[in-house]
This record gives structure tokens, C-alpha cells and sequence, in this order.
RNA sequence: GCGAUCGUAGCUCAGUUGGUUAGAGCGCCGGUUUGUGGUACCGGAGGUCGGGGGUUCGAGACCCCUCGAUCGCCCCA
């Protein structure tokens, strides 16, 4: 709140600025996700924020809320409707087709980035959100989806989140899928007068819906309504089999979920998300928005932006949800591999430039202290988690050393200029060593004369 | 789109049934320490109480509108 008078802009609804532990977090989320993605031999990929709009309404539908009240639309200049892509997939499919990548099939593409929904935020949810995304495009093989699930495993795993489990379905394919969504209908119109409000709607728009309500009235009639299983052809019954042998094969613990659905007909056979287990801390974290990763297989898709017959299979999680869930400890910077260069006075400051450049092109992380007088510089050196403090005034550099402070003891002692990045390195990689060993370390003017 | 709760210093919050110059902790700046942090002590800056309107002799407190936040519903690609 400044003095001026213009007021100073507002974010906008929903949209977050991301800084401190949570961009830690956030940035720890994408990096796991990137070096996963490189042992599965996904490539890498970016793509458009934002696409026409019957780019997401084609492949979307008419599930009618999405379209008209969940997507942000704006006319361009040209006055033709163009939307910011609320989801990955369907612009992924374009570029599959516009770009003829037909010729790579099967494609394995990994990306990640903001997605942008027209929703009133609440817990892990934004305007503006972000996600990790993997699909397998051209692979109509049961061992696609498992290759993709066992990915997403990994890399739930190498994040250190704990207590959450793969919920896994299929809601097998064309003909399956029809016979089943016809016998829940009719299963639940038969009671519909017991049904919440929502599920009576539900029953016209989105029938598979009301097996997921969070409505008690609504659950006694799905614990009793009609099961995939019953409709699975021999051929989609095959699939989901051959899925979840390998699943297991490949070491992934799944449940099964009969309830667990996608509203959109362009998916067949696998669907699945990760879920917190109940009364876990995943599950306190995330309120009610609780799966924090899901997918499934999408062979309807492609067609439907006017491509041949196409299997695919994917997946997103959002990086949020994700980085609530990490531990952050595992994304502190690791002080004990951090110094600080304090120069002192005004003929200092070139030489500490110097010094810093030859720390850093050692790859040993630093903190150039540049504001301030000498004690705002070492409470700089010191907020920085600094290990060390390289003091540099008209003293040192007459006498050609640097002046070594440990900031944990508070011991000083000299080192000559010359040997600093490989004397630093040694002090820290002595310090690290000591400390998986348990060993004491001996005081830092002996250390540094020894040297 | 619907509902509930909330909005006071940079941050977290306290402010009795409306009553005089709006407080605390942390953080920030300065000092005790002209080249030495993390501890301690001392001092200081910083708020038109989200914004607008109304009720009242008087509003941070009450009413209306609006913006925003949080949590939930709808939806969840």
C-alpha cells in the first residue's frame, strides 16, 4: 500500500505468484518429473497455449458446462474464438495431426506447463494451474498403459509422496461401454425419485456420474448398480487383464475402483487415478479436490478432430496438488554446500567478483554479498545458510588470502587467494564426508595450514 | 453459477455491548559493536482498519453494494 495515489493492479481471480518453499516445491515437482520422463524415454515436447476453440469443443462435446462455462474463450482481433487450453490432451491430438506425427507412432510425448479453467478456486484448485502431463499416442497395446502407469508410480514414488495408492477401472470399449451406461440408467431411473438433485440431472446429462456423488442418498443405489464387468466383451475383458498382469509384473500396486469413470465418450478400456488413502496426510492436504493424478485410455479422441482411428493413453497430475504433498525438506537448498563472499570496502569489490566466478565455475554455490556494511553483509551471508563466510578487504588481498569464517563455530582463519575454489571444495566435501562418518572435524586453522 | 466464513502494519493476529491520539509478536531500519552474522538490550519507521455508500452526535466494529481470499457444492477435460 503506497503512498501514491493510482492504486496498484490486482492479481488476477484464481491465479497465484509462487515464491519460497511452494516454488521450491514446485520446481522440485517439475525436475523429478523430467528425469523420470527421460528413463521412460518419453520426448520432450511444448505446445500452444492456446488453440481454437473447437479444438477443446470438438473433443470435449457437449457436455455443455465444460464448454460454456469452464473454459476461458475470447474472440482475436479476426473475431475467431480461441481458447486457452484447458487441458493437454486435445491440443496434443491437433498437433499430432496437424504436424503428421503419424510418422513417429507410437509417439511417447512428455510436457508441462499452465492450464487455464474458468472456476471459483478453492483447495488446490486455480484459474491458472499447472501440470505434468504423459501420453502415448499410436499404441492401441495393453503394455502402453502399463508403461504409462508405471511411470506415473515412479514418479510419485521419487517425490517421496507417501500413502497415496492407484485406483484403477476400465470402462471397456464402444459396445461395453454402451450396454453398461444403458443398465445404470435404467437402474437408477427406477429409483429416481430417491436420488439427490444433482444425480436426477446426472441421470439425463452424465449417468455414470452418480457413481462417484458425494451424496449419501445417492451411494445405497451404488453399491447395487450394475457392474462394467458384466458387460466386458471377451476382447475388452482381455485388455484390462492383460493390463493389470502387468501391472503387477512391473511391481505397481493398484486397487480396483468399479466406480471410478470419465465423463467424456471419447475414453475406452483403462481409467485410473491416484488417490490419497483415506485419513492419510495426502488426504488432509488436498480437501476435496483428492486425486492428484489421472488419466486413461482416449481412442475416441483423435476421431474426433477429424483424424483416422488413433489409440492413445494418458495421464496429468497437477504440479500444485503435487508440491502440497512434498516433503519440503527435501527441497531446501542444501546449505552446507553454500558460502558467502563479504568483500570490505569499495577496492574489495573486484577481486570478490573474481573470487566468486572461480567458486561458481567450480559448480560451489555462492552468495556475493553486495549491499550494505560489513555487518549487513554477514547477516546476508548468515540468512543465506552460508557454511562458510569468505571475508576479502585492503588486509587480505595485500597479504594475497582470503579470510575463511565458519559460520557454524564461528573459527577464522587465513587461505591463500590462489587455492580458494579447490580449498573451498575440500573444506566442504572434508565436512560432508565427516558427517556421513560421524568424524570430528579438527579445528579450522589446522585444517587450512594442512592444506 | 450457488452457499458459508473472512478482509486491521510487510507477515500472523488482538481490538470489550459503536466512544477520544488503533495495539502486540515477528520482520524491516538504526544503535550498543569505525572490518564480523546467528543470541541479548535500546530506539525508529510503517496503517485514510480491502473499496464505495448508508445509519449515528460518534463506525475498525452495525446495514447495503462491490472487490478479493478461504472452504465447500456444481463441474472436473
Amino acid at each position: 500500500m503506497g503512498k501514491n495515489n493510482s492504486k496498484t493492479p490486482q492479481a488476477i481471480r484464481g491465479t497465484q505468484d509462487i515464491f519460497g518453499a511452494e516454488a521450491e516445491s514446485f520446481a522440485f515437482v517439475v525436475e523429478t518429473f523430467e528425469r523420470v520422463r527421460k528413463l521412460y524415454r518419453f520426448r520432450r515436447a511444448e505446445f500452444p497455449v492456446f488453440e481454437k476453440t473447437e479444438v477443446f469443443a470438438r473433443s470435449i462435446g457437449e457436455t455443455t458446462d465444460i464448454v460454456s462455462k469452464e473454459m476461458y474463450s475470447f474472440e482475436d482481433r479476426g473475431g475467431e474464438s480461441l481458447t486457452l487450453r484447458p487441458e493437454f490432451t486435445a491440443g496434443i491430438a491437433r498437433a499430432y495431426l496437424t504436424n503428421g506425427w503419424q510418422q513417429h507412432a507410437p509417439v511417447k510425448l512428455a510436457t508441462h506447463g499452465p492450464l487455464f479453467r474458468y472456476e471459483r478456486p478453492q483447495k488446490g484448485r486455480y484459474r491458472q494451474f499447472h501440470q505434468i502431463d504423459a501420453e502415448i499416442i499410436g499404441a492401441a497395446e495393453p503394455q502402453a498403459d502399463v508403461e504409462l502407469l508405471a511411470m506415473a508410480d515412479q514418479v510419485i514414488r521419487e517425490l517421496g509422496i507417501e500413502g497415496v495408492t492407484l485406483h484403477l477401472n476400465t470402462l471397456g470399449d464402444g459396445d461395453s461401454r454402451e450396454a453398461w451406461r444403458a443398465a445404470l440408467v435404467e437402474h437408477f431411473r427406477s429409483v429416481k425419485d430417491e436420488l439427490s438433485e444433482e444425480s436426477q440431472e446426472r441421470l439425463e446429462k452424465n449417468p455414470l456420474r452418480i457413481l462417484d456423488s458425494k451424496d449419501r442418498r445417492d451411494q445405497r443405489f451404488v453399491a447395487d448398480a450394475p457392474k462394467i464387468d458384466d458387460f466386458l466383451t471377451d476382447e475388452a475383458r482381455g485388455f484390462f487383464d492383460a493390463v493389470t498382469s502387468g501391472l503387477d509384473a512391473a511391481g505397481v500396486k493398484w486397487v480396483r475402483a468399479e466406480s471410478l469413470v470419465r465423463g467424456l465418450d471419447y475414453y475406452r478400456h483403462t481409467a485410473f487415478e491416484f488417490i490419497p488413502d483415506e485419513g492419510s496426510a495426502a488426504a488432509d492436504a488436498l480437501g476435496s479436490q483428492s486425486t492428484i493424478l489421472g488419466g486413461g485410455r482416449y481412442d475416441g479422441l483423435i476421431e474426433s478432430l477429424g483424424g483416422p482411428a488413433t489409440p492413445a493413453v494418458g495421464w496429468a497430475a497437477g504440479i500444485e496438488r503435487l508440491a502440497m504433498l512434498v516433503d519440503q525438506e527435501k527441497t531446501q537448498w542444501n546449505d552446507d554446500w553454500t558460502v558467502a563472499v563479504i568483500p570490505v570496502g569499495d577496492a574489495a569489490e573486484q577481486e570478490a567478483q573474481n573470487v566468486v566466478a572461480a567458486l561458481r565455475s567450480q559448480s560451489i554455490s555462492c552468495e556475493y554479498a553486495f549491499k550494505g556494511n560489513m555487518k549487513k553483509r554477514m547477516q546476508k551471508a548468515s540468512a543465506a545458510g552460508a557454511r562458510y563466510a569468505l571475508i576479502l578487504g585492503e588486509d587480505e588481498i595485500a597479504d594475497g588470502i582470503v579470510t575463511v569464517r565458519d559460520m557454524v563455530s564461528g573459527e577464522q582463519a587465513p587461505m591463500s587467494r590462489k587455492g580458494v575454489p579447490q580449498g573451498v571444495f575440500d573444506l566442504l566435501f572434508e565436512n560432508d564426508t565427516a558427517k556421513h562418518l560421524g568424524d570430528e572435524l579438527s579445528p579450522l586453522a589446522e585444517r587450512l595450514a594442512s592444506s
